[in-house]
DNA sequence: TCCTCGTGCTGAACCGCATTAGTGCGGCTC
DNA sequence: GAGCCGCACTAATGCGGTTCAGCACGAGGA
C-alpha cells in the first residue's frame, strides 16, 4: 500500500515511442517516422491520422535516439569564460542568452550554458561536447584578438558562430571581412559607428579631453573601440594627447581604479567613455566620493544600458544596444549554418546613444 | 582542390568509438564497456590496457548513445522564468549557475538552462525535456507559495531539487518539514534567523520605523520574509504600525516607486530593507533625489549582495550570502537524490551582515 | 498484354553504448 | 577422472529513432 504520491514517484508514466503510435495508427514505425518528419512516403490520409494519433499521446521524440541515428543532437552549446569577479553584475548575458533561447526554442533546440573560469577550460568544454556529441554547434563569445577557438573549432568540426566581432587577429581595416575573411562567421556590431555617435555627442558638447575606459585588452572589440577611438578623434582634429585609452578587466574594482587615476591627473578629462555599465556607475561613485559634480565638471558616458544606468543619480547616457535582438541573430545565423547554409558575417543593429543627465555642456 | 580549412569543415574527424578502442585493445566491445565503466568481468590487465588505448584515442562516451541504453541523459535542468524586464540586473542568478556548474561539470553532467517568460512555459518545458528525455532531473527555483510545479514533476516523476525554499503552501511554523513535508526537496535559507540579524543591526542602531520592501507576492521566500519580519518586530516589541513590507516585482523600477511612496509617509521609516541589491540601488537614488542624506536620516539594506552595492556612494549595508555555494549545495542534493539517496531538505549557510556606509544611527 | 513507373507502405539495418546470456577454460573438489 | 565453479571474455539483444532497399499495386504508355 503506497499513498498515490509515492506511487507517482515509483513508477513514472511510461513516455510514448513511435512504436506506441504505430500500433495505434496501424501502420509501421517507419510510415510514422516519415509521417512525422514530413518526409514523403506516406499518403496525406495516413500523414494526419498518424500526426493525431501522437498528439493524443503526447508523443516527443526521444532526444537520444534522434541524435544517435539522426546525427544531431538538438543542442548548441554557450561557454562563458569569466571570473567570478566579474561574473553577474553585467546584464548583458542573461539578455543575449533570453534572445538566443527566444529562437531555439522555437525551433525545440536546446540550450547548454556553461560558466568557465578560463579559456583552457572553455577549449576543454568545446573538445568534451564535441566528444559526447552534446552538441551541434556552439556560439563563441567575448572573441579575442589572439583567439585559440576558432583554429579549434575547425579542426573538430564544431560549427561556430561568434558573437561580438571576428575573432582572431585585428583586421587592418574596419570590416571585418574586407583582406582576410573571419574563422568563423560572425555576428558583431558596427563599434567604429557607435563610437562615432559617442564622440558626435561629447564633442557636440564641446568636450576636448575625453578618456575612455576600456575592457580586458585581449577582446578583440576592446581592440576595435580603441581602433575607433583613435580614429573618430582624429576625424575632429583631437590629439592622441586629448584623448585616450586605458585597459581593464571591466569589474567595478578597477573601473573605480582607473577613474581615480584619470582624475588625479594635472589635466583631467572633461568625459569619460566607460566599456560597460558596471564600470561606469563605479566611476560616477568615485567623481561623487571627490565632490566633482555630474555633469557640471564631468561627463559621463556608458557603453550599454542597464537598470544600473537608471538607477543612479544623476542618471548616466548609455550607448544603446538591443542585446536580445543580437542573441536572436546569432541564433539564427548558427542555425543557418547548420542546415548547410552559407557561413556569414551580419552586423547586429546600430546602436544609439540615450542621452540621459550624466552628459552636459563641457564647463 | 580545397583548402585546409575547407577540407577541415568538410571532413571532421572521427570520433572514436567503443568499436575502435576494442579494435586496438583486441578484445570485444563489451569487454572495453566493463573496463571504462568500472564493472567486473574483466582482469586488470585488460582494464588498464584499454583504459590507456581510450586516452590515446581521446575517447568520450557518446552521451546520446548512452542516454539512449543507459536510461540516463546526463544533464540536469534548470528554468529561469522572468519577464524580460526584470532579466539580468540581478547578480542572483549567474552566481548560482556557476556554483552549479562547479560540482556539475566535475561529474561531467551537462545543464541546460533556459529563459523563458511565465511559469506555463516552464512548465510546458519541463514536460519537453521529460517526454525528450533531454534532462534526468530540474533544479527549480523560485519557488511560490501557489506553486503546480512539484504536483507537475511528481507526475512525471521527474526529479527535482527546490531552490530557496520549499515550494508549496508556507507551513505555519517556521520549519519547512515540521507538519507537512515539502513536495520537492529543498535547498534553503534561514530567513528567519537572517532577518533577526537585520532587526539587530537596525535596532541596535536606534531605528523603530522600519519598511521592507519585498519582491514578488508570489514567491514563497517573500511571504517567508514578510512573516519574519512581523515575528522578529515583535520579539523586539514593534508594532505593525512601526515596521512593515510592501511588495514588488523586484525591478529597479517598482522599487523606486516603493520608496517614493513610502518617504511620501506622513511618518516616513528612518531605515528601509530591499528585498534584493537593484531596489535598494534604486531606492538610494531616490533618496538622492529627493536630497535625503543617506545614512544621516535614511539607513538602506540590501538583502543580497554584489558589485551594485558597492559602487553606489555611499556603499550600501548588504545581507552577503555564498550563492554560488547555494548552487553548489542544490547541485549536490539533486546529484544525490538521482543516485538513489534520501530527498532531504538541507540549509545553506546562514547569511551576514555586511555594514556599509548606508546604514547609520538612527538621526 | 506486357512493361514501366510512381505511390504508399513495410522490413531490416544501423547509430554507440549497456547489459545479459552464454562460452571456454583452468583449477578445485570428491 | 568426472563434475563443478568461477573467471575473463564474447555474442547477442535492445534502447528509439532514421533511413534505405524492397514490395505490392494501380495507372499509363507501347
Amino acid at each position: 500500500m503506497t499513498a498515490p504520491g509515492e506511487a507517482a514517484r515509483r513508477r513514472p508514466a511510461r513516455r510514448p515511442t513511435i512504436k506506441d503510435i504505430a500500433r495505434r495508427a496501424g501502420v509501421s514505425e517507419s510510415a510514422v517516422s516519415f509521417a512525422l518528419n514530413d518526409r514523403p512516403g506516406v499518403s496525406d490520409d495516413t500523414r494526419a491520422r498518424v500526426r493525431r494519433v501522437a498528439e493524443e499521446l503526447g508523443w516527443q521524440a526521444n532526444s537520444a535516439a534522434r541524435a544517435l541515428s539522426g546525427e544531431r543532437a538538438g543542442a548548441l552549446g554557450l561557454v562563458l569564460a569569466r571570473h567570478a569577479r566579474t561574473l553577474g553584475v553585467e546584464s548583458f548575458f542573461l539578455q543575449l542568452v533570453s534572445g538566443i533561447q527566444e529562437v531555439l526554442s522555437a525551433r525545440k533546440v536546446a540550450l547548454l550554458f556553461q560558466v568557465v573560469e578560463d579559456l583552457d577550460t572553455e577549449c576543454a568544454l568545446y573538445r568534451r561536447w564535441w566528444a559526447e556529441r552534446r552538441v551541434d554547434g556552439v556560439l563563441v563569445v567575448d572573441p579575442r584578438t589572439e583567439d585559440p577557438r576558432p583554429e579549434l573549432l575547425a579542426t573538430l568540426g564544431l560549427p561556430a558562430v561568434a558573437i561580438g566581432g571576428p575573432a582572431g587577429p585585428a583586421p587592418s581595416d574596419q570590416e571585418p571581412d574586407a583582406a582576410r575573411p573571419p574563422l568563423l562567421p560572425t555576428v558583431w556590431a558596427d563599434d567604429a559607428r557607435a563610437m562615432a555617435r559617442v564622440l558626435d555627442h561629447l564633442h557636440g558638447l564641446g568636450h576636448r579631453r575625453i578618456v575612455h575606459v576600456a575592457g580586458l585588452p585581449g577582446l578583440a572589440h576592446t581592440a576595435r573601440r580603441i581602433r575607433s577611438l583613435r580614429t573618430e578623434a582624429a576625424l575632429r582634429g583631437l590629439t592622441e594627447r586629448q584623448v585616450r585609452s586605458v585597459t581593464t578587466d571591466y569589474s567595478d574594482a578597477e573601473g573605480a581604479e582607473a577613474t581615480r587615476r584619470i582624475l588625479d591627473d594635472a589635466r583631467p578629462p572633461t568625459a569619460i567613455i566607460y566599456d560597460n555599465d558596471v564600470m561606469a556607475v563605479a566611476g560616477a561613485s568615485v567623481a561623487a566620493e571627490r565632490g566633482i559634480p555630474v555633469p557640471a565638471a564631468l561627463s559621463i558616458v556608458a557603453w550599454d544600458d542597464s537598470a544600473l544606468c537608471r538607477v543612479t543619480h544623476p542618471r548616466l547616457t548609455a550607448l544603446v544596444r538591443d542585446t536580445p535582438g543580437f542573441g536572436r541573430l546569432a541564433a539564427q545565423e548558427l542555425l543557418t549554418v547548420l542546415d548547410g547554409g552559407p557561413p556569414r558575417t551580419v552586423q547586429g543593429e546600430l546602436p544609439h546613444l540615450e542621452a540621459r543627465e550624466s552628459t552636459g555642456p563641457c564647463g
